[in-house]
DNA sequence: GTTGTAATGTTACAACATTACATTATTTTC
DNA sequence: GAAAATAATGTAATGTTGTAACATTACAAC
């Protein structure tokens, strides 16, 4: 399976817009602003980090709550990724990609933010299935969240 | 390797006062109010559920700042796990288990909010590793936390 | 008992998130 | 194209989780 993974802004944004029309979603000029905005940070960011990012890019107040439903609009889409274990967001690393989303396992570098998405193979979410299923328990969110540092961020200290 | 798990509140106490006895920390009563709280409770708890709890349970008010700090005493003295997608508090199920905590993996039900504890296999744990090492990524927070329904709610509905 | 340290209390506030309701923009229907 | 319906966004208030700063109390060491 080849991924191609999301390369610029541009192309991602035209992606996301396809997409929208296809399935009938309004992809809003502020839904595009907003996800714009977190392709050019590379990092996860807070809701009130592009809260005020948006102020500062697009000369223009937008509230919390508006932020959170254009969250909310962009992770249905499967264009952005929340964070659970650190209240952040980020882009999905396969927006460009033409192959179904695999678990996702996200690589979160607590010193510089930057996260990396790597899919979890077949083998691994197999047993992991496997280990999970022998207490009868039922898998709901599939999303494996790892803290740590980055390749980057070893090498500077 | 042979788990014995909690049993009953009164044993997991005694071990715990053990333990803090042997490291030389102090088990003080309020502390061991919130544990005791945390073990009749059979589900993850918030802070504020605890705070909540304890003025019910021994008729005394306790402030957030003080669960939290004892929150902290205990997860620091590894009876308590912090499940960081939920912001609630659990028991750790092996306070009176004689070997080296593993890498905890807890499944999570949203229905109850009962966890299940289990350790992540040698095997599936090396593999995870290799995996995440292949991106020059160093793990710092080891702990898998998995949402869903665990089978008692499964047969409800 | 005095002194030092650890534990707990009090107050204030920061950060993240939701609810309820009003207004504006867009689409649909006629 | 105007009216009605629907979707998106704005506004205000509030809820939830967590921390910082400083005061007080309990306890151990001497
Ligand atoms: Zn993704
Ligand atoms: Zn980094
Ligand atoms: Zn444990
Ligand atoms: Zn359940």
């Amino acid at each position: 399976m080849k991924h191609i993974l999301n390369k610029n802004t541009q192309e991602v944004l035209q992606a996301a817009q396809k997409q929208c029309q296809q399935q009938g979603l309004r992809f809003t000029t502020k839904r595009s602003n907003v996800l714009q905005l977190m392709l050019n940070e590379n990092k996860s960011l807070s809701a009130y980090d592009i809260m005020a990012e948006y102020k500062t890019q697009y000369n223009q107040s937008i509230s919390a709550v508006s932020v959170y439903r254009m969250l909310d609009f962009l992770i249905h889409a499967q264009f952005v990724h929340k964070l659970i274990s650190s209240s952040q967001y980020i882009v999905c690393s396969h927006i460009t990609c033409h192959h179904a989303h695999e678990i996702p396992q996200l690589l979160i570098c607590d010193t510089c933010h930057q996260v990396e998405e790597i899919s979890i193979g077949k083998l691994l979410a197999s047993e992991l299935e496997a280990n999970i299923a022998a207490s009868g328990f039922k898998l709901q969110r599939q999303q494996l969240e790892l803290h740590g540092v980055c390749i980057s961020c070893q090498n500077l200290h």
